[in-house]
RNA sequence: CGCGGGGUAGAGCAGUUGGUAGCUCGUCGGGCUCAUAACCCGGAGGUCGUGUGGUUCAAGUCCCACCCCCGCAA
């Protein structure tokens, strides 16, 4: 089939790589413009780009879809089937009803739940024991489009948002071959969503990374990890230094302690949550510091028992 | 030249007003113990990021240049 290919992230690579394994001819590739990244600065090319032209696919992208520059490139390439993965921008009308067989999504939940933008992170801060990705055919509303095929995933107590966006990635590349295969079948099923059970999955706001110690064990451990490995949860030492974590568990150990109030001296790093729940940092990256053992962090003598973690005091 | 932190034994850190390096852990050996991630004794392991750089009688410690890592901000 002659696809369109449209995605960003290295979430999307992974179906990129599929479709050009699984033989359909690639007419061109659509990904955001390279951003400036990191401490310089520098303009940095999303993975989508970098491994479009490793494969020697042609790369576009375009300001905005929504004018007359785009419609001409759609009719350049002339599309059977557009398909969307982690692209980042709204797709309009005029390029929705442009190809005959449609736009095909890999959205990162079980559809309806997690409509929007970061459903893999809220899933994980729900603390969801199964998540999963959904084919769908797009319209104009987001992530309404009828459901296609459908993979799940049961990630584990700890994993974390990274591990289980790879995990997707490929359960999405899977589902997405075999949807395009049965639709070159002409067997392909399209279930409507349930618009009453839609739940919406919004981006990840700053004030959501800093940890507040009054809330329950569990409720802490489900943000670190579905923030982690990036952006990372933080809080901060009594000293006032940035303290990003990486991963934690729950020991499931009741305490006597206030909120934040570290409860050991070595060894673990067990904090005391507003539930009376202890919940263990195994993982952390002091500002300035590469990351680290909670364990290695202790050794440096940094925090003792008793110290309180917390927001930044002014 | 956006702001800032850091590069010292395998790991995490300390190192005061410049005088050739310490701590916790790990590791190796021995001991104690029914046993142990516990305890005791002992050992190995470091050109202190790079520069056959500058200052100095003497630099991890001051100055200069460069490399690398990280946080903030975007």
């Amino acid at each position: 089939m002659k696809i369109l290919f449209m995605g960003t992230p290295a979430f999307a690579v992974v179906s990129l790589d599929a479709l050009v394994a699984a033989g359909h001819g690639i007419c061109g590739v659509v990904t955001k413009k390279d951003t400036p990244q990191g401490r310089k600065m520098r303009l940095t090319p999303p993975p989508v780009k970098t491994r479009a032209k490793e494969l020697g696919l042609p790369v576009f992208q375009p300001d905005t879809l929504r004018d007359e520059a785009f419609s001409e490139l759609l009719c350049r390439l002339d599309p059977e089937l557009i398909v969307v993965v982690a692209y980042g921008k709204i797709l309009p009308a005029s390029v929705l009803s442009y190809p005959p067989r449609g736009c095909v999504n890999v959205h990162g939940s079980l559809l309806p739940a997690y409509r929007g933008a970061a459903p893999m992170q809220r899933s994980l801060m729900d603390g969801q024991e199964t998540v999963g990705v959904t084919t769908m055919m797009m319209d104009e509303g987001m992530d309404t489009g009828d459901m296609l095929l459908t993979r799940t995933y049961r990630p584990g107590e700890n994993e974390c948002f990274g591990s289980v966006s790879d995990a997707l990635a490929r359960l999405g590349a899977d589902a997405l071959t075999e949807t395009l295969r049965l639709m070159e079948a002409g067997s392909l099923v399209r279930v409507p969503q349930d618009g009453r059970l839609a739940t919406f999955a919004p981006k990840i706001e700053k004030s959501e990374e800093t940890l507040d110690f009054s809330l329950p064990a569990r409720v802490l451990h489900n943000r670190i990890r579905a923030l982690s490995p990036a952006p990372l949860c933080r809080t901060f030492t009594p000293g006032g230094a940035l303290l990003k974590i990486v991963s934690s568990s729950l020991p499931g150990l009741a305490a006597a302690g206030e909120a934040g109030e570290v409860l050991t001296d070595g060894g673990n790093l067990l904090v005391c949550c507003g539930d009376g729940q202890t919940l263990e940092i195994t993982e952390l990256l002091p500002e300035g510091k590469q990351r680290m053992k909670a364990a290695d962090y202790l050794r440096g003598r940094k925090l003792k028992k008793g110290d309180r973690l917390g927001r930044k005091e002014n």
